[in-house]
DNA sequence: AGGGTGATTAGG
DNA sequence: CTAATCACCCTC
């Protein structure tokens, strides 16, 4: 019993991350992603993300079924799944549902918290803007490379709940960016009028 | 609007 | 082995 406190102190509860992946995309917006990636600590509000339906969706990566890069996507919510995209950006997913699913949530934009100075070496600008806006970016900045694809989440990165809830009318839903392949599900989140959601905004 | 960049995948 | 395809980003 002593023992379950403590752990449930040390390891953050990630259960709800094994639900329905649209019900926790609106939700997951606000929430703080931290990186302990290079030997500091960065970190980011996410205000957008897109989701990426399992095996029936057809712009999903694991729409080809099980592959040796997608693995992780059929693993537990709260499983890190991380692609390297045109050979140069690595891009972070959240795994959510259960085992065999394999939906998950690509983090597009942060607004960033901690860290800022670190983000900037890593991102050869000392721009606000352009730090942790869109997929490849904030995983640069974070020090997210593949090597934490198929790691959990509350080992190196880790999500911590926004001190106020996000309403929901401050939540913009339209179509998915960069895709090919089922172009008008609205599956895209990210929060109305935030400057650090990535063009084109809603 | 166009191109760099290289892993990943299916197909021969 | 080859070739196509990319859940991107920067510069022009």
């Amino acid at each position: 019993m002593v023992a379950y406190a403590i752990m449930s102190m040390l390891e953050p509860d990630y259960r709800w991350l094994e639900g329905d992946v649209l019900q926790i995309a609106p939700r997951i917006l606000g929430w703080e992603l931290e990186s302990q990636a290079g030997g500091a600590t960065t970190a980011g509000r996410i205000v957008e993300v897109e989701a990426y339906h399992g095996t029936n969706d057809p712009a999903s990566h694991a729409y080809a079924g099980r592959t040796p890069r997608t693995m992780p996507m059929f693993d537990i919510g709260g499983t890190v799944y991380v692609y390297l995209s045109y050979g140069i950006h690595a891009c972070m997913n959240i795994v959510t549902g259960p085992a065999g699913e394999a939906s998950a949530l690509l983090i597009r934009a942060l607004e960033p918290t901690q860290g800022v100075n670190i983000m900037a070496q890593r991102r050869h600008t000392t721009a606000l803007a352009k730090l942790t806006t869109g997929p490849g970016n904030l995983s640069q900045a974070l020090g997210i490379t593949v090597a934490l694809s198929d790691t959990r989440l509350g080992t190196v990165l880790s999500l911590r709940p926004p001190t106020t809830p996000t309403p929901s009318l401050s939540i913009a839903i339209g179509p998915r960016i960069g895709i090919s392949r089922a172009t008008d599900y609205p599956w895209r989140f990210s929060l109305k009028h935030n400057p650090f959601v990535s063009p084109p905004r809603m």
